[in-house]
DNA sequence: AATCATATGTTATAATTTAACAAATGATTA
DNA sequence: TAATCATTTGTTAAATTATAACATATGATT
């Protein structure tokens, strides 16, 4: 089947990359109806879940934001920064902190499967 | 002044310990509301607030979810091993690791502040 | 007790996310 | 081709999560 997903996906993932900073998925919604009217939040979320799957855009969870991925790393999570006064979100690649976080988890019998590390505090222009 | 709120954080964190589960801020609410009607979300998004300023309580950012705080650590933020089929969660205290992911971020000259590290998987039992 | 600052309760609403179903699209088969 | 089918997409509506704004109450201070 010749998907129209396809091209929602990378229509949200310009829209993010164009913005810059984190967006709220009705953030994001708003930025296309300037193109498109008669567009829904189903629409945007399901999109958003589809290039998360991918590895092509985070969710910062302590936000209810989204970001595009920064740093094309394949499977592992990322870690993400998040400059509390200015939003801007820098992306670490750091397997072996992950690797330690399972550690950690694993004492107990745990199976680990996914991470969500999320660091909060001020980049570097905004502490200077 | 005498305050109510404590007496509200001591029934929040009753009811959490209770449950023994992550509970939604609104099952929170309508347990105590077996107790006492008129009670709204403010009353409990502020204890909620209130215990997890002190670390007595966790939210759980990737689930909107609140957990009594099972380790007693002072100042360092738990990891909180997830598990996805029976909701479950296992708080561990690793300052190590912490440090470990204050200084990944800080190789830009980003200033860490808070972490949020969520590990999500299967617990012992589960995974048996 | 009069005033003040703050905490709490209350109402309403904003913001985020998903369920459920309808319509459309293209694949498959006859 | 057209009939059927499975799947994707759109749409409506609502559930869930969270907070703003203001009223009331409470105790502290004078």
């Amino acid at each position: 089947m010749r998907t129209r997903s396809a091209d929602r996906q990378r229509q949200v993932l310009n829209v993010l990359r164009k913005h810059g900073r984190p967006m709220s998925a009705y953030e994001i919604l708003n930025a296309m109806k300037g193109d498109e009217t008669r567009l829904a939040p189903p629409t945007v979320y399901r999109a958003l879940s589809a290039l998360m799957d991918a590895g092509s855009a985070h969710k910062l969870e302590s936000m209810n934001a989204f970001v595009p991925c920064q740093c094309d790393h394949a499977d592992h999570a990322p870690v993400l920064a998040i400059c509390d006064q200015c939003g801007s979100v820098e992306e670490h690649a750091d397997p072996p902190v992950l690797e330690h976080l399972s550690k950690i988890t694993e004492a107990t019998g745990f199976r680990a499967r996914h991470h969500v590390v999320e660091v909060h505090g001020l980049c570097g222009t905004c502490a200077a």
